[in-house]
DNA sequence: AACGTTCCTGCGAAGATTCGCAGCAGCGAA
DNA sequence: TTCGCTGCTGCGAATCTTCGCAGGAACGTT
């Protein structure tokens, strides 16, 4: 793809090495259209190049790392499954999930803006809240009654 | 302790059933100072009684019942550990944690309220919004230059 | 106080994620 | 182009969390 040169020097700029693995694992988290789990990239990576032989462990390790490097971010949700994606440069979105049903939704928020404002006043740190996983309950699920009460 | 009963009452009024198991795990969850993994709570609870056998399962499972409950809170820090504590109902705060670090601060947040409204808006969710684990970094290491960049 | 219906629990196994170690490979220097 | 340092990978083991099942217990009813 004509992209990983983007990738590669992304890598380099941080200081990091660029092996085969960490190419193609970003690559295919970069094309997937939507979050994936580390399985499901390795699954994409031996697509790609069913010769390519990955072990798991490094495809959590990749991703532990580019999150570091703000390259990708990790979405740990509610209901247990992580996932990751990959940062559009510059892009934020949030990610919320029905906790009765599991569903999940993407929305860009602005007033989460504020909040890092307020964190970097009252604590000092300087927050990254470009992706959260935020729990909820969405429309169907609260027309039903289902989740908080009873 | 005197707050046995108003636990028994708040688990018996979302139509769930009080089990001894239940009471002590809620009831150590509840007296500890700061949040707690299911570890900690196991060994809390055969500390106040030794003869207590509980289950790790039971553990977990009570806590993502009282979770739903809304009785008690569920954070996974992208350090990976999940952590639990109690709700004191009506309050809010959320946790920050440096992703350099790993060090975490409570911090309350007002501005999070109007995200629960800009995601009602855009999304149609009911959002939960009381208890986040946020990544950020902490300013030791921002001042160490740590994080971030190279 | 006894009964029956469900919900809960404990156990063991399965699944998911992290860790430790020895060897290989990327990148800068010569 | 070759060399060397150090970071990265693969593997297997350890840890954490969830799941499935069979038996036990809580609570409403009688």
């Amino acid at each position: 793809m004509s992209c990983e040169p983007e990738i590669a020097q992304a890598v380099r700029d941080r200081g990091r090495r660029l092996t085969v693995q960490r190419a193609k694992i970003l690559s295919a988290l970069r094309h997937a259209d939507e979050h994936q789990s580390a399985e499901q990239i390795l699954d994409r990576v031996r697509g790609d190049d069913p010769l390519a032989d990955i072990s798991l462990s490094t495809v959590y390790r990749t991703l532990e790392t580019a999150t570091n490097l703000q390259l990708t971010s990790e979405l740990r949700g509610a209901s247990g499954a992580t996932v990751y994606e990959w940062n559009e440069p510059g892009t934020t979105h949030h990610h919320i999930e029905c906790s009765s049903c599991g569903r999940t939704e993407v929305v860009e928020l602005t007033s989460l803006q504020l909040a890092e404002a307020e964190i970097r006043e009252r604590a000092g740190f300087e927050a990254d809240i470009r992706h959260l996983a935020i729990p909820g309950l969405c429309p169907d699920c609260r027309a039903a009654g289902r989740g908080g009460g009873a």
